[in-house]
DNA sequence: GATAGAACCTGTAGCGGCTACAGGATCAAG
DNA sequence: CTTGATCCTGTAGCCGCTACAGGTTCTATC
């Protein structure tokens, strides 16, 4: 029961899941995609599983998981074993990860304020934040 | 009237600047920081002022400035015209990207977030999360 | 002054996550 | 059948380091 309804190539692809066709190759070296089909010339021949597939990876990208937590994610749906347990436990270290880099963010906001509003912005040949960066 | 006190090697500036010491050279490299004296044997030989730009580079990149921006930055210090006019402008516009990327990091928290709570994290292979992120 | 071992020297390769090129083959449309 | 768009492969580049190899120099101790 395969299903075979029109094979997409690279660049179809690429359109359909939002993906850079240059970036759908290095996936696959990536081994985040299986091996496609093959045209008799040799061109990648994909199907809807695989804009599914790319689809998601592109959806965990834009949440910031790293291509190795993807991997990890992708396993568990490949091995057909999708716990919950172990999809959460990726997914909250990866939201403790978030919040690190947004309080890390937020001090240097703080901080890149601060200076900014000490400095005038005129002409002038003293400027508060180098004095600043400088000292201490 | 040529300060030298006593030169500092690679390793003891790294100390005193908190700048790993291959990164020392690499900023050589990459022009931020001047080619500075060597003992007879060809060994780096470097003096307070050292200390000094590495700690302003250090800090920089502790703010998230890249090694472009701090050029610019260090451009204006070398040249006597620390123009506040254009140190803000850097600093503003590094802001603004501070801020942007603060903004998507929220996103993706909340999204995940929304995503972890509706998981139940028990041991059954119907996931949520893994659902929500093949779906649309 | 000899010797050990720490620190230094150079150039280069690797990390992540792509992106872009060169130089060629294949495909789809007209 | 021809054109030109797309595809193929492998490789180099981006940033900001970090780490290694294989060698030299420095410094501390005897």
């Amino acid at each position: 029961m395969q299903s075979t309804p029109k094979p997409l190539s690279r660049g179809a692809l690429a359109k359909r899941s939002g993906v850079n066709a240059e970036t759908i190759r290095y996936y696959e070296n990536m081994s985040l995609l299986p091996e496609p089909d093959r045209s008799a010339g040799g061109h990648r021949l994909y199907g809807e599983d695989d804009v599914q597939r790319l689809c998601f990876i592109r959806r965990c990208r834009e949440m910031g998981f790293s291509l190795e937590e993807i991997h990890g994610l992708l396993s568990l749906v490949d091995s057909q074993r999708v716990s919950c347990e172990r999809v959460k436990k990726i997914a909250d270290e990866h939201l403790l990860d978030i919040r690190t880099k947004i309080a890390d963010l937020k001090m240097m906001e703080k901080t890149l304020r601060t200076l900014s509003a000490d400095c005038s912005g005129k002409d002038v040949p003293e400027c508060p934040i180098i004095e600043s960066l400088q000292t201490g």
